[in-house]
DNA sequence: TTCCCAAACCGAACACTGTTAGATTAAATG
DNA sequence: CATTTAATCTAACAGTGTTCGGTTTGGGAA
Protein backbone atom coordinates (compact mmCIF):
# COMPACT_ATOMS: atom_id res chain seq x y z
CA UNK A 1 0.00 0.00 0.00
CA UNK A 2 1.31 3.32 -1.39
CA UNK A 3 0.03 6.67 -2.08
CA UNK A 4 -3.94 6.39 -1.33
CA UNK A 5 -6.89 8.01 -3.59
CA UNK A 6 -7.73 9.87 -0.71
CA UNK A 7 -5.53 10.63 2.60
CA UNK A 8 -5.88 8.39 5.44
CA UNK A 9 -4.59 10.80 7.82
CA UNK A 10 -5.06 13.99 9.16
CA UNK A 11 -3.84 16.31 11.74
CA UNK A 12 -6.90 16.34 13.30
CA UNK A 13 -7.66 12.94 12.45
CA UNK A 14 -4.39 12.01 14.27
CA UNK A 15 -5.13 14.58 17.50
CA UNK A 16 -8.19 13.16 17.72
CA UNK A 17 -6.78 9.41 18.27
CA UNK A 18 -4.07 10.31 20.34
CA UNK A 19 -6.13 12.24 22.57
CA UNK A 20 -8.81 8.99 22.64
CA UNK A 21 -5.97 6.67 23.23
CA UNK A 22 -4.06 8.77 26.12
CA UNK A 23 -7.98 9.02 27.52
CA UNK A 24 -7.98 5.69 27.95
CA UNK A 25 -4.35 4.28 28.41
CA UNK A 26 -2.86 6.64 29.99
CA UNK A 27 0.00 9.58 29.12
CA UNK A 28 2.41 6.56 29.10
CA UNK A 29 0.21 4.65 27.13
CA UNK A 30 0.42 6.56 24.49
CA UNK A 31 3.14 5.50 21.56
CA UNK A 32 3.74 6.22 17.71
CA UNK A 33 2.91 2.69 17.04
CA UNK A 34 0.15 2.37 19.15
CA UNK A 35 -1.13 5.33 17.84
CA UNK A 36 -0.46 4.45 14.28
CA UNK A 37 -1.98 0.83 14.52
CA UNK A 38 -4.99 2.71 15.92
CA UNK A 39 -5.38 4.66 12.93
CA UNK A 40 -4.27 1.58 10.36
CA UNK A 41 -1.07 3.14 9.67
CA UNK A 42 2.57 2.44 10.29
CA UNK A 43 4.87 4.63 12.55
CA UNK A 44 6.52 6.46 9.99
CA UNK A 45 3.74 8.07 8.27
CA UNK A 46 2.88 10.27 11.50
CA UNK A 47 5.85 11.80 10.76
CA UNK A 48 4.74 13.83 7.63
CA UNK A 49 1.89 15.45 10.07
CA UNK A 50 4.17 15.81 13.10
CA UNK A 51 7.66 16.40 13.32
CA UNK A 52 8.03 15.07 16.50
CA UNK A 53 5.89 13.61 19.52
CA UNK A 54 5.56 16.75 21.45
CA UNK A 55 4.47 19.01 19.01
CA UNK A 56 1.69 16.25 17.91
CA UNK A 57 0.48 16.66 22.33
CA UNK A 58 0.82 20.41 22.14
CA UNK A 59 -1.50 20.18 19.54
CA UNK A 60 -3.55 18.03 21.79
CA UNK A 61 -3.50 20.69 24.35
CA UNK A 62 -4.57 23.23 22.84
CA UNK A 63 -7.31 21.14 21.50
CA UNK A 64 -8.26 20.62 25.41
CA UNK A 65 -7.65 24.13 26.09
CA UNK A 66 -9.87 25.52 23.04
CA UNK A 67 -13.43 26.02 24.96
CA UNK A 68 -12.08 27.78 27.78
CA UNK A 69 -13.95 30.64 29.24
CA UNK A 70 -12.63 34.01 28.71
CA UNK A 71 -15.99 36.04 28.49
CA UNK A 72 -16.62 36.81 31.81
CA UNK A 73 -14.98 40.02 32.33
CA UNK A 74 -17.38 41.81 29.79
CA UNK A 75 -19.21 44.45 32.17
CA UNK A 76 -15.73 44.74 34.09
CA UNK A 77 -17.09 42.43 36.38
CA UNK A 78 -13.50 41.33 37.17
CA UNK A 79 -14.39 38.19 39.74
CA UNK A 80 -16.75 36.78 37.74
CA UNK A 81 -14.32 36.76 34.88
CA UNK A 82 -11.88 35.42 36.67
CA UNK A 83 -14.45 32.64 38.63
CA UNK A 84 -15.86 31.33 34.70
CA UNK A 85 -12.25 31.46 33.50
CA UNK A 86 -10.87 29.48 36.60
CA UNK A 87 -13.83 27.23 36.11
CA UNK A 88 -13.90 26.22 32.50
CA UNK A 89 -10.26 25.92 32.80
CA UNK A 90 -10.46 23.54 35.88
CA UNK A 91 -13.67 21.98 33.86
CA UNK A 92 -10.99 21.80 31.18
CA UNK A 93 -8.00 19.69 32.18
CA UNK A 94 -10.59 17.52 34.71
CA UNK A 95 -12.33 16.11 30.86
CA UNK A 96 -8.83 14.49 30.50
CA UNK A 97 -6.79 13.72 33.59
CA UNK A 98 -4.51 11.71 31.79
CA UNK A 99 -3.29 14.89 29.91
CA UNK A 100 -2.37 16.63 32.77
CA UNK A 101 0.60 15.53 33.50
CA UNK A 102 1.94 16.43 30.39
CA UNK A 103 0.60 20.38 30.78
CA UNK A 104 2.31 20.01 33.72
CA UNK A 105 5.39 19.23 32.04
CA UNK A 106 7.14 21.97 30.03
CA UNK A 107 5.88 25.09 28.32
CA UNK A 108 4.01 24.51 25.05
CA UNK A 109 3.29 26.20 22.34
CA UNK A 110 1.62 29.62 22.69
CA UNK A 111 -0.31 31.57 20.56
CA UNK A 112 -4.07 30.29 21.29
CA UNK A 113 -2.84 30.52 25.32
CA UNK A 114 -1.94 33.74 24.79
CA UNK A 115 -4.59 35.24 22.87
CA UNK A 116 -6.49 34.10 26.21
CA UNK A 117 -3.79 35.51 28.34
CA UNK A 118 -4.38 39.17 26.84
CA UNK A 119 -8.38 38.96 27.40
CA UNK A 120 -7.77 38.34 31.36
CA UNK A 121 -5.37 40.70 31.53
CA UNK A 122 -7.38 43.55 29.52
CA UNK A 123 -10.26 42.72 31.67
CA UNK A 124 -8.43 42.84 35.03
CA UNK A 125 -7.13 46.09 33.78
CA UNK A 126 -10.11 47.64 32.54
CA UNK A 127 -11.94 46.32 35.61
CA UNK A 128 -9.46 48.93 37.48
CA UNK A 129 -6.65 46.96 38.09
CA UNK A 130 -2.70 47.95 37.40
CA UNK A 131 -1.17 45.94 35.00
CA UNK A 132 1.34 44.90 37.37
CA UNK A 133 -1.41 43.26 39.87
CA UNK A 134 -3.12 42.18 36.39
CA UNK A 135 -0.27 40.14 35.60
CA UNK A 136 -0.26 38.83 38.80
CA UNK A 137 -3.75 38.32 39.65
CA UNK A 138 -3.27 35.92 36.38
CA UNK A 139 -0.31 34.40 37.07
CA UNK A 140 -2.18 33.32 40.60
CA UNK A 141 -5.84 31.87 39.53
CA UNK A 142 -3.66 29.68 36.87
CA UNK A 143 -1.78 28.38 39.86
CA UNK A 144 -4.76 27.89 41.64
CA UNK A 145 -6.55 26.06 38.45
CA UNK A 146 -3.16 23.71 37.26
CA UNK A 147 -2.08 22.87 41.28
CA UNK A 148 -5.51 21.58 41.69
CA UNK A 149 -5.76 19.58 38.45
CA UNK A 150 -2.46 18.00 39.52
CA UNK A 151 -3.79 17.33 42.71
CA UNK A 152 -7.02 15.99 41.88
CA UNK A 153 -6.72 14.56 38.51
CA UNK A 154 -3.47 13.40 37.77
CA UNK A 155 -2.69 11.57 41.06
CA UNK A 156 -5.20 8.51 41.44
CA UNK A 157 -8.10 9.23 43.64
CA UNK A 158 -6.51 6.27 45.28
CA UNK A 159 -3.78 8.02 46.49
CA UNK A 160 -5.41 10.09 49.45
CA UNK A 161 -7.73 7.87 50.47
CA UNK A 162 -5.78 7.00 53.77
CA UNK A 163 -5.92 10.47 54.48
CA UNK A 164 -9.84 11.10 54.23
CA UNK A 165 -10.09 7.93 55.90
CA UNK A 166 -8.35 8.27 58.74
CA UNK A 167 -9.90 11.95 58.48
CA UNK A 168 -13.42 10.89 58.13
CA UNK A 169 -13.72 7.34 60.73
CA UNK A 170 -17.46 7.68 60.56
CA UNK A 171 -17.12 7.40 56.72
CA UNK A 172 -17.30 3.17 56.59
CA UNK A 173 -18.04 2.71 53.35
CA UNK A 174 -14.92 2.43 51.49
CA UNK A 175 -15.75 2.22 48.05
CA UNK A 176 -17.44 5.52 48.43
CA UNK A 177 -13.61 7.05 49.29
CA UNK A 178 -13.41 8.08 45.18
CA UNK A 179 -16.03 10.02 45.39
CA UNK A 180 -15.68 11.47 48.71
CA UNK A 181 -12.24 12.38 46.87
CA UNK A 182 -13.37 14.18 44.34
CA UNK A 183 -15.96 16.15 45.93
CA UNK A 184 -13.36 17.32 48.62
CA UNK A 185 -11.01 18.23 45.78
CA UNK A 186 -13.98 20.32 43.95
CA UNK A 187 -14.90 21.87 47.36
CA UNK A 188 -11.29 22.82 48.37
CA UNK A 189 -10.63 24.23 44.96
CA UNK A 190 -13.86 26.31 45.23
CA UNK A 191 -13.09 27.50 48.70
CA UNK A 192 -9.31 28.06 47.31
CA UNK A 193 -10.91 30.22 44.54
CA UNK A 194 -13.46 32.02 46.76
CA UNK A 195 -11.27 33.30 49.40
CA UNK A 196 -8.60 34.08 46.73
CA UNK A 197 -10.78 36.83 45.07
CA UNK A 198 -12.29 37.72 48.58
CA UNK A 199 -8.76 38.67 50.23
CA UNK A 200 -7.94 39.96 46.98
CA UNK A 201 -11.10 42.76 47.82
CA UNK A 202 -9.70 43.19 51.44
CA UNK A 203 -5.55 43.93 50.39
CA UNK A 204 -6.73 46.24 47.49
CA UNK A 205 -10.23 47.89 48.67
CA UNK A 206 -9.20 50.82 46.55
CA UNK A 207 -7.45 49.44 43.68
CA UNK A 208 -8.02 52.19 40.84
CA UNK A 209 -5.40 53.90 42.30
CA UNK A 210 -1.71 52.13 42.48
CA UNK A 211 -0.79 54.61 44.85
CA UNK A 212 -2.05 53.56 48.27
CA UNK A 213 -0.12 50.52 50.25
CA UNK A 214 -1.79 48.25 51.74
CA UNK A 215 0.12 47.83 54.84
CA UNK A 216 -2.68 46.12 56.88
CA UNK A 217 -2.05 43.20 55.07
CA UNK A 218 0.98 42.90 54.57
CA UNK A 219 1.81 42.88 58.11
CA UNK A 220 -1.30 40.32 58.98
CA UNK A 221 0.77 37.92 56.49
CA UNK A 222 3.15 37.66 59.06
CA UNK A 223 6.84 37.30 58.19
CA UNK A 224 8.82 34.66 56.48
CA UNK A 225 10.31 32.53 58.83
CA UNK A 226 14.15 32.21 57.87
CA UNK A 227 14.98 35.56 56.79
CA UNK A 228 16.97 35.55 54.08
CA UNK A 229 15.82 32.22 51.89
CA UNK A 230 13.26 34.22 50.19
CA UNK A 231 15.86 36.03 48.29
CA UNK A 232 14.76 35.93 44.25
CA UNK A 233 16.71 37.93 41.31
CA UNK A 234 16.08 40.84 42.44
CA UNK A 235 18.57 42.42 44.96
CA UNK A 236 15.70 43.83 47.52
CA UNK A 237 13.28 40.89 49.30
CA UNK A 238 10.11 41.10 47.31
CA UNK A 239 7.73 39.09 49.83
CA UNK A 240 8.24 42.19 52.27
CA UNK A 241 8.73 44.79 49.69
CA UNK A 242 5.28 46.00 48.67
CA UNK A 243 3.46 44.59 45.69
CA UNK A 244 3.49 48.04 44.04
CA UNK A 245 6.70 49.22 44.58
CA UNK A 246 8.43 49.27 41.07
CA UNK A 247 6.05 50.04 38.28
CA UNK A 248 7.33 49.17 35.29
CA UNK A 249 4.88 50.74 33.20
CA UNK A 250 3.25 53.97 33.85
CA UNK B 1 35.66 -7.07 39.12
CA UNK B 2 32.74 -8.56 41.15
CA UNK B 3 31.85 -8.24 44.74
CA UNK B 4 33.82 -5.39 46.43
CA UNK B 5 34.98 -5.34 49.75
CA UNK B 6 33.39 -2.34 50.40
CA UNK B 7 29.74 -1.64 48.51
CA UNK B 8 30.19 0.46 45.28
CA UNK B 9 26.80 1.49 46.00
CA UNK B 10 23.83 2.28 48.33
CA UNK B 11 20.72 3.87 48.75
CA UNK B 12 21.94 6.94 49.36
CA UNK B 13 24.76 7.26 47.19
CA UNK B 14 22.24 6.42 44.28
CA UNK B 15 19.40 9.22 45.32
CA UNK B 16 22.52 12.06 45.54
CA UNK B 17 23.76 10.91 42.34
CA UNK B 18 20.16 10.70 40.26
CA UNK B 19 18.92 13.94 42.32
CA UNK B 20 22.62 15.65 40.65
CA UNK B 21 21.82 14.41 37.09
CA UNK B 22 18.40 15.56 37.63
CA UNK B 23 19.85 18.89 38.65
CA UNK B 24 22.03 19.07 36.11
CA UNK B 25 20.69 17.25 32.73
CA UNK B 26 17.04 17.72 34.10
CA UNK B 27 14.63 14.62 33.97
CA UNK B 28 14.64 13.76 30.75
CA UNK B 29 18.65 13.91 30.95
CA UNK B 30 18.36 10.74 33.60
CA UNK B 31 18.42 7.69 32.31
CA UNK B 32 19.69 3.69 34.67
CA UNK B 33 22.54 3.78 32.37
CA UNK B 34 23.92 7.34 32.45
CA UNK B 35 23.53 7.40 36.75
CA UNK B 36 25.40 4.37 36.42
CA UNK B 37 28.10 5.45 34.33
CA UNK B 38 28.55 8.64 36.82
CA UNK B 39 28.83 5.94 39.74
CA UNK B 40 31.43 3.75 38.11
CA UNK B 41 28.69 0.85 37.68
CA UNK B 42 27.00 -0.47 35.69
CA UNK B 43 23.11 -0.12 34.99
CA UNK B 44 21.96 -3.42 36.01
CA UNK B 45 23.76 -2.77 39.68
CA UNK B 46 21.09 -0.06 40.55
CA UNK B 47 18.36 -3.19 40.62
CA UNK B 48 20.04 -4.41 43.49
CA UNK B 49 18.76 -1.57 45.21
CA UNK B 50 16.15 -0.17 43.43
CA UNK B 51 13.14 -2.11 41.78
CA UNK B 52 12.57 0.03 39.17
CA UNK B 53 13.49 4.18 38.40
CA UNK B 54 9.97 5.26 39.73
CA UNK B 55 10.86 3.94 43.21
CA UNK B 56 14.04 5.36 43.05
CA UNK B 57 12.74 8.70 42.19
CA UNK B 58 9.82 8.45 44.83
CA UNK B 59 13.01 8.18 46.92
CA UNK B 60 14.57 11.35 45.61
CA UNK B 61 10.89 13.44 45.88
CA UNK B 62 11.16 12.07 50.07
CA UNK B 63 14.71 13.85 49.80
CA UNK B 64 14.04 16.84 48.61
CA UNK B 65 10.54 17.26 50.38
CA UNK B 66 12.29 16.15 53.65
CA UNK B 67 13.16 19.61 55.11
CA UNK B 68 9.77 21.15 54.89
CA UNK B 69 9.31 23.05 57.70
CA UNK B 70 5.26 22.49 59.45
CA UNK B 71 6.36 23.78 62.66
CA UNK B 72 4.59 26.91 62.48
CA UNK B 73 1.10 25.80 64.03
CA UNK B 74 3.07 25.77 67.21
CA UNK B 75 1.34 28.38 69.34
CA UNK B 76 -2.02 27.63 67.21
CA UNK B 77 -0.73 30.67 64.98
CA UNK B 78 -2.17 29.22 61.87
CA UNK B 79 -1.84 31.77 59.63
CA UNK B 80 1.94 31.95 60.91
CA UNK B 81 1.76 28.15 60.00
CA UNK B 82 0.34 28.06 57.08
CA UNK B 83 2.74 30.45 55.62
CA UNK B 84 5.93 28.96 56.63
CA UNK B 85 5.03 25.58 55.21
CA UNK B 86 3.80 27.31 52.20
CA UNK B 87 7.34 28.68 51.67
CA UNK B 88 9.16 26.23 52.73
CA UNK B 89 7.30 24.05 50.35
CA UNK B 90 7.93 26.18 47.63
CA UNK B 91 11.48 26.49 48.09
CA UNK B 92 12.01 22.64 48.67
CA UNK B 93 10.95 22.85 45.09
CA UNK B 94 12.38 25.96 43.97
CA UNK B 95 15.93 24.32 44.70
CA UNK B 96 15.08 21.55 42.62
CA UNK B 97 13.07 22.60 39.38
CA UNK B 98 13.96 19.57 36.96
CA UNK B 99 11.77 17.30 39.90
CA UNK B 100 9.00 19.49 39.61
CA UNK B 101 7.47 17.65 36.23
CA UNK B 102 7.73 14.48 38.28
CA UNK B 103 6.70 15.40 41.17
CA UNK B 104 3.66 16.46 39.04
CA UNK B 105 3.38 13.22 37.25
CA UNK B 106 1.22 11.04 40.08
CA UNK B 107 0.97 10.22 43.29
CA UNK B 108 4.24 9.31 44.55
CA UNK B 109 4.69 7.61 48.31
CA UNK B 110 3.20 8.43 51.08
CA UNK B 111 4.56 8.15 54.31
CA UNK B 112 6.17 11.06 55.37
CA UNK B 113 4.00 13.47 53.17
CA UNK B 114 1.25 11.63 55.40
CA UNK B 115 2.66 12.54 58.53
CA UNK B 116 3.10 16.60 57.45
CA UNK B 117 -0.10 16.23 56.16
CA UNK B 118 -0.75 15.48 59.63
CA UNK B 119 0.76 18.08 61.35
CA UNK B 120 -0.31 20.52 59.14
CA UNK B 121 -4.03 19.36 59.94
CA UNK B 122 -3.59 19.13 63.09
CA UNK B 123 -2.30 22.54 63.80
CA UNK B 124 -5.61 23.77 61.35
CA UNK B 125 -7.88 21.90 63.55
CA UNK B 126 -5.80 23.14 67.01
CA UNK B 127 -6.61 26.78 66.12
CA UNK B 128 -10.08 26.10 65.83
CA UNK B 129 -11.01 25.14 62.25
CA UNK B 130 -13.78 22.31 62.45
CA UNK B 131 -11.96 19.36 60.40
CA UNK B 132 -13.10 19.46 57.09
CA UNK B 133 -12.38 22.69 56.63
CA UNK B 134 -9.12 22.07 57.88
CA UNK B 135 -8.50 19.12 55.11
CA UNK B 136 -9.75 22.11 52.46
CA UNK B 137 -7.56 24.48 53.46
CA UNK B 138 -4.33 22.45 53.39
CA UNK B 139 -5.69 21.08 50.00
CA UNK B 140 -6.05 24.67 48.47
CA UNK B 141 -2.52 25.73 50.05
CA UNK B 142 -0.84 22.51 48.47
CA UNK B 143 -2.85 24.25 44.89
CA UNK B 144 -0.79 27.37 45.45
CA UNK B 145 2.60 25.80 45.92
CA UNK B 146 2.43 23.47 43.59
CA UNK B 147 0.40 25.19 40.56
CA UNK B 148 2.77 28.02 41.68
CA UNK B 149 5.95 25.66 41.00
CA UNK B 150 4.94 24.27 37.83
CA UNK B 151 4.03 27.65 36.26
CA UNK B 152 7.71 29.15 37.47
CA UNK B 153 9.93 26.37 37.60
CA UNK B 154 9.11 23.35 35.47
CA UNK B 155 8.16 25.51 32.64
CA UNK B 156 11.27 27.39 30.94
CA UNK B 157 11.41 30.88 32.46
CA UNK B 158 11.65 32.06 28.74
CA UNK B 159 8.53 30.44 27.63
CA UNK B 160 6.15 33.80 29.02
CA UNK B 161 8.99 36.08 27.90
CA UNK B 162 6.92 37.31 25.38
CA UNK B 163 4.04 38.11 27.96
CA UNK B 164 6.07 40.08 30.06
CA UNK B 165 8.07 41.94 27.08
CA UNK B 166 4.74 43.00 25.68
CA UNK B 167 3.52 44.24 29.02
CA UNK B 168 6.32 45.89 30.20
CA UNK B 169 7.56 48.14 27.54
CA UNK B 170 9.71 50.27 28.87
CA UNK B 171 11.98 47.22 30.20
CA UNK B 172 14.17 47.15 27.00
CA UNK B 173 16.84 44.99 28.13
CA UNK B 174 15.81 42.06 27.08
CA UNK B 175 18.30 39.80 29.14
CA UNK B 176 17.14 40.40 32.35
CA UNK B 177 13.40 39.09 31.50
CA UNK B 178 14.18 36.01 33.19
CA UNK B 179 14.78 37.80 36.10
CA UNK B 180 12.05 40.09 35.62
CA UNK B 181 10.33 36.50 35.42
CA UNK B 182 11.24 35.21 38.56
CA UNK B 183 10.32 37.91 40.65
CA UNK B 184 7.03 38.23 39.08
CA UNK B 185 7.15 34.53 39.91
CA UNK B 186 7.70 35.00 43.32
CA UNK B 187 5.34 37.84 43.77
CA UNK B 188 2.41 36.27 42.46
CA UNK B 189 2.82 33.59 44.73
CA UNK B 190 3.27 36.12 47.70
CA UNK B 191 -0.01 37.57 46.53
CA UNK B 192 -1.77 34.31 45.99
CA UNK B 193 -0.89 33.47 49.58
CA UNK B 194 -2.15 35.87 50.96
CA UNK B 195 -4.83 36.74 49.52
CA UNK B 196 -6.09 33.56 50.31
CA UNK B 197 -5.27 33.48 53.65
CA UNK B 198 -6.95 37.10 54.04
CA UNK B 199 -10.08 35.76 52.07
CA UNK B 200 -10.33 32.95 54.63
CA UNK B 201 -10.85 35.40 57.41
CA UNK B 202 -13.28 37.18 56.06
CA UNK B 203 -15.07 34.00 55.12
CA UNK B 204 -15.03 32.79 57.89
CA UNK B 205 -14.64 35.31 60.87
CA UNK B 206 -15.87 32.35 63.51
CA UNK B 207 -14.11 30.00 62.49
CA UNK B 208 -14.21 28.61 65.70
CA UNK B 209 -17.95 27.21 65.37
CA UNK B 210 -18.94 25.29 62.65
CA UNK B 211 -22.40 26.11 62.79
CA UNK B 212 -22.37 29.49 61.32
CA UNK B 213 -22.51 29.96 57.53
CA UNK B 214 -20.73 32.16 55.67
CA UNK B 215 -24.32 33.60 53.25
CA UNK B 216 -22.37 37.24 52.37
CA UNK B 217 -19.55 35.36 51.15
CA UNK B 218 -21.09 32.43 49.10
CA UNK B 219 -22.77 35.20 47.61
CA UNK B 220 -19.74 37.24 47.00
CA UNK B 221 -18.47 34.73 44.81
CA UNK B 222 -21.01 34.78 42.39
CA UNK B 223 -22.78 32.23 40.37
CA UNK B 224 -21.02 29.78 37.87
CA UNK B 225 -21.78 30.27 34.25
CA UNK B 226 -23.13 26.96 33.23
CA UNK B 227 -25.43 25.37 35.40
CA UNK B 228 -25.16 21.87 35.43
CA UNK B 229 -21.58 21.48 34.07
CA UNK B 230 -20.24 21.85 37.71
CA UNK B 231 -21.41 18.55 38.49
CA UNK B 232 -19.42 16.27 40.98
CA UNK B 233 -19.68 13.02 42.10
CA UNK B 234 -22.18 13.78 44.39
CA UNK B 235 -25.91 14.31 43.95
CA UNK B 236 -25.78 18.26 44.40
CA UNK B 237 -24.10 20.70 43.27
CA UNK B 238 -21.11 21.42 45.60
CA UNK B 239 -20.23 25.33 44.33
CA UNK B 240 -23.59 26.48 45.28
CA UNK B 241 -23.91 24.08 48.54
CA UNK B 242 -22.22 26.12 51.88
CA UNK B 243 -19.44 24.24 52.59
CA UNK B 244 -20.09 23.14 55.49
CA UNK B 245 -23.29 21.12 54.65
CA UNK B 246 -22.32 17.67 54.80
CA UNK B 247 -20.10 17.21 58.19
CA UNK B 248 -18.66 13.83 58.02
CA UNK B 249 -17.53 14.23 61.54
CA UNK B 250 -18.61 15.77 64.88
C1' DT C 1 40.87 -23.51 58.46
C1' DT C 2 37.59 -24.91 55.31
C1' DC C 3 33.03 -24.78 53.33
C1' DC C 4 29.31 -22.61 51.67
C1' DC C 5 26.04 -19.22 50.78
C1' DA C 6 24.59 -15.02 49.82
C1' DA C 7 25.96 -10.40 48.57
C1' DA C 8 27.50 -7.38 44.94
C1' DC C 9 28.57 -6.72 40.73
C1' DC C 10 28.73 -7.68 35.45
C1' DG C 11 27.59 -9.11 30.23
C1' DA C 12 24.15 -10.14 27.24
C1' DA C 13 19.81 -9.73 25.88
C1' DC C 14 14.61 -8.56 25.44
C1' DA C 15 11.01 -5.71 24.27
C1' DC C 16 10.16 -1.31 23.67
C1' DT C 17 10.71 3.77 22.51
C1' DG C 18 11.10 8.13 19.21
C1' DT C 19 12.89 9.04 14.95
C1' DT C 20 15.32 8.92 10.20
C1' DA C 21 16.59 7.28 5.38
C1' DG C 22 15.24 5.62 1.37
C1' DA C 23 12.19 3.01 -1.51
C1' DT C 24 7.51 2.50 -3.54
C1' DT C 25 3.39 3.74 -5.53
C1' DA C 26 -0.23 6.62 -6.96
C1' DA C 27 -2.19 11.11 -7.49
C1' DA C 28 -1.65 15.68 -9.34
C1' DT C 29 0.35 18.79 -12.62
C1' DG C 30 2.38 20.29 -16.88
C1' DC D 1 1.80 11.23 -21.67
C1' DA D 2 5.87 12.60 -18.73
C1' DT D 3 7.26 14.30 -14.49
C1' DT D 4 6.93 15.88 -10.17
C1' DT D 5 5.09 15.54 -5.70
C1' DA D 6 2.51 13.56 -1.91
C1' DA D 7 1.39 9.72 0.99
C1' DT D 8 2.66 5.71 2.70
C1' DC D 9 5.80 1.93 3.38
C1' DT D 10 10.03 -1.16 5.13
C1' DA D 11 14.25 -1.26 7.51
C1' DA D 12 17.02 0.43 10.65
C1' DC D 13 19.44 3.24 14.45
C1' DA D 14 20.31 4.67 18.90
C1' DG D 15 18.48 4.71 23.13
C1' DT D 16 15.30 3.22 27.04
C1' DG D 17 13.84 0.32 31.44
C1' DT D 18 14.43 -4.11 32.93
C1' DT D 19 15.54 -9.31 33.48
C1' DC D 20 18.41 -13.48 33.41
C1' DG D 21 22.21 -15.88 34.50
C1' DG D 22 26.89 -15.95 35.52
C1' DT D 23 31.23 -14.61 38.21
C1' DT D 24 33.71 -13.36 41.92
C1' DT D 25 34.28 -12.47 46.61
C1' DG D 26 33.26 -11.35 51.74
C1' DG D 27 31.50 -13.14 55.92
C1' DG D 28 29.53 -16.58 58.94
C1' DA D 29 29.24 -21.70 60.22
C1' DA D 30 31.39 -26.35 60.81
Amino acid sequence: MARPRTPLLSRTRIQEAALALVDRDGLQGLSMRKLAQELNVQAPSLYSYYRTKEELLNDVVDRITANIDVSGFKDGDWKRGLIVWARSYRDALAAHPNMVAFIASGPGRREEALRRADAIHGGLVSAGWPARLATMIGASTRYLVVGAAINSFARGFDADARVYQDRYPNLSQAHRLPELAAEIDNDSFELALRAFIAGLEVLYPDKAGAARRPEAAAASAGQHAKAGSRASAGAADPSRAPLEDHTPER
